[in-house]
DNA sequence: TCCAAATACTTTGACGTCCAAGTATTTGTT
DNA sequence: AACAAATACTTGGACGTCAAAGTATTTGGA
């Protein structure tokens, strides 16, 4: 299945061949699929054995950073940046799973707040260890390589209006 | 919905303020998630006017290099990196569309073809432009930081044994 | 030659994502 | 005070991905 040559290269000399525009940006573009593909599969198979995926950690590691271990459902789709609906589906999951709780909140009552279990503390610990023991897959990435893919990416992401103040300090 | 802060250096505080392992690893990784994210959201809304979408695209794409227009399925799963499951379901709909077509191998009567059809060409064309002036969703990304994530995802794609060969020079 | 193993594709099923529409509640204006 | 608009979440539907199992065909040995 190992291929002997650089698909993405071999996509780059095609698309000149075809005489088609922007060959840099498609290249940059692919790539961080590619690179997004290989982590994804990483990070869940890593995951797996301690019974989640990443959007269900990532969920338990916000609750965790929290004072109460609770937050707004809404909060957690804007933190994470993803759909309101994939954020009721995740959290369903996590309940059912006694991770996390659902609880009305306590002044508004169209919110319902996503309260962390004991037991989804205990997991998300877990998690984050298994997590770390994989460098969140990007093991193959040196220090240099890491600090260039956060530095042009923060760029994309300030152009795609993530955020708008400038970014603190990063070390 | 934008955020006043950068959620990703947020998180980097969090997670070294609850003493978790791998800091940098988890900002690399979680970037990289980002940026897919934004990527093919700008990519699939470019290609929707086109009534395409990212995966379906890159099929048409890669037979529009082929010499006669075809390729066994099992061929585009392995360039495309993709399952082969997900390649009969991308041809299905593509075949729906009148895109492609599928025609046995000529001497394995295991292999199936897909064949691009004249719409499909001028289909794959019209995309390839809409891509171009989109710039593939990079936009916001200066050369040199495209030239940097391309070196550093290129590690990563190496180590994990995207393909045996060193690559070719890239330009 | 014969047959187990490999290969190629499809089918089915579990999930994940988003959009659009629906319900409930709160806000902001007249 | 009244009500349209905004906000918060859920539901249902369309798609996309992968894994596992099933069918058909070809390969590679014994």
């Amino acid at each position: 299945m190992t291929l002997d040559f650089d698909p993405i290269d071999e996509a780059a000399t095609n698309w000149r061949g075809a005489g088609w525009a922007a060959v840099d940006a498609m290249t940059a573009a692919t790539s961080i699929t590619r690179a997004h593909q290989i982590l994804s599969g990483r990070i869940d198979a890593a995951l797996a054995p301690v019974g989640l995926n990443f959007s269900r950690f990532e969920v338990l590691a916000l609750l965790s950073f929290t004072k109460e271990g609770e937050l707004p459902l809404g909060k957690v789709g804007d933190r994470l940046q993803v759909h309101p609906a994939s954020v009721t589906n995740t959290v369903n999951r996590l309940e059912a799973d006694g991770l996390v709780a659902r609880k009305p909140h306590p002044t508004d009552r169209r919110t319902t707040l996503a309260v962390l279990t004991r037991d989804g503390r205990r997991r998300v610990e877990q998690a984050a260890v298994a997590l770390a023991e994989i460098e969140f897959g990007v093991a193959g990435l040196t220090g240099d390589g890491r600090r260039a893919v956060d530095a042009a990416i923060l760029e994309l992401r300030v152009a795609a209006g993530d955020f708008v103040a400038p970014p603190s300090q990063r070390r």
